[in-house]
DNA sequence: TGCACCCACGTGATTTTATAACATTTAGGC
DNA sequence: GCCTAAATGTTATAAAATCACGTGGGTGCA
């Protein structure tokens, strides 16, 4: 056991976007940020909560439930599957992670702050997640809804194909 | 054991779309359908695959894995879990049934025939599931993933809210 | 016809993902 | 300080999915 998401790819880190960025500030600044939210809002930041948060921050990928189990086993923290599935829950319902369904894994969100309709763009060959926008009531599911009288409260929208960076190893 | 997809919130059945219909020779109509595609397109609809199809077809809602398998062994079939998943990912690949991820569940196909991308919509207070079709490469995502160079395979649409029906009996 | 191969099926075991239930601790309001 | 509510730790179990291996039934071809 002791398990990770993937049979892990070796090189492809998978970064959140598929482009490379400042990481290290990326994962401080967010933290921060997510303090400053929790604050502001009397929601609590607890050790457990903040280091899930951190611990996908850093990876900077999608985990899965038992994946960052294993993080939090090595960082002290109790390694029960309840221990990180309630942190995952209140980072989740609080908006600074996302699940990402079709890997039932996670992800720190790339655009905290607002709320907003995450969706995913996942490569099926490095498993890398990058995060963008959708806009539920737009398109054609918006439409749809608005025909049967369906009242949309959340979307889930994920498309599976390959990165950039992959494409160009298979192709060339 | 002896799963089924939900405690079965009793009197809603959760028909496929939102409305009512001639159920029967719908049932009917798209077994024969699958059965002339498959025999166009040299594919094998086995006993099981068919039982399967025919499952889903006549309950008309998303069913787990776990409860097509209880199905399948009150039929007479084999009911280890492989016997299920194996004839899924038959219907799956060949566009008769749909899997709802955020359910962990499937569905038989509402529009049989021609490859599409599905939508579904789900109540999340009678679990009905009607599906809808969505448009991969524009709208949001799409710009996304052209902006990224991401190549999109399949997508997933999904989402979750109350329905019609739902709605009227909560509202008043 | 017979044989060989492939595909599908049956079964047992196991892995992975997720939740239930309950005792214990901790933080904050008063 | 004390009470309460929320968060945590732990045991156990449920639910979803896959692996591995053996068997049988068609299909194609000699």
């Amino acid at each position: 056991m002791t398990s990770d998401t993937r049979p892990e790819n070796p090189e492809s880190a998978a970064p959140l976007g598929f482009q490379h960025h400042d990481h290290g500030a990326c994962v401080s600044d967010a933290l921060a940020s997510a303090e400053a939210q929790c604050t502001a809002e009397g929601l609590r930041l607890t050790p457990v909560r903040r280091k899930v948060l951190e611990l996908l921050l850093r990876e900077h990928r999608a985990l899965g439930a038992y994946a960052i189990l294993d993080l939090l086993r090595e960082a002290g923290f109790g390694s029960q599957p309840p221990v990180a599935y309630r942190a995952l829950d209140f980072l989740v319902e609080n908006g600074f992670v996302h699940k990402v369904e079709r890997l039932n894994a996670f992800v720190a969100c790339a655009h905290p702050g607002k709320t907003h309709s995450p969706a995913f763009m996942i490569c099926r060959l490095c498993d890398a997640v990058a995060e963008a926008q959708s806009a539920p009531t737009k398109g054609a599911i918006g439409n749809a809804a608005r025909a049967a009288g369906f009242q949309i409260e959340r979307t889930v929208v994920e498309a599976e194909g390959v990165c950039p960076a992959c494409a160009e190893k298979t192709d060339i």
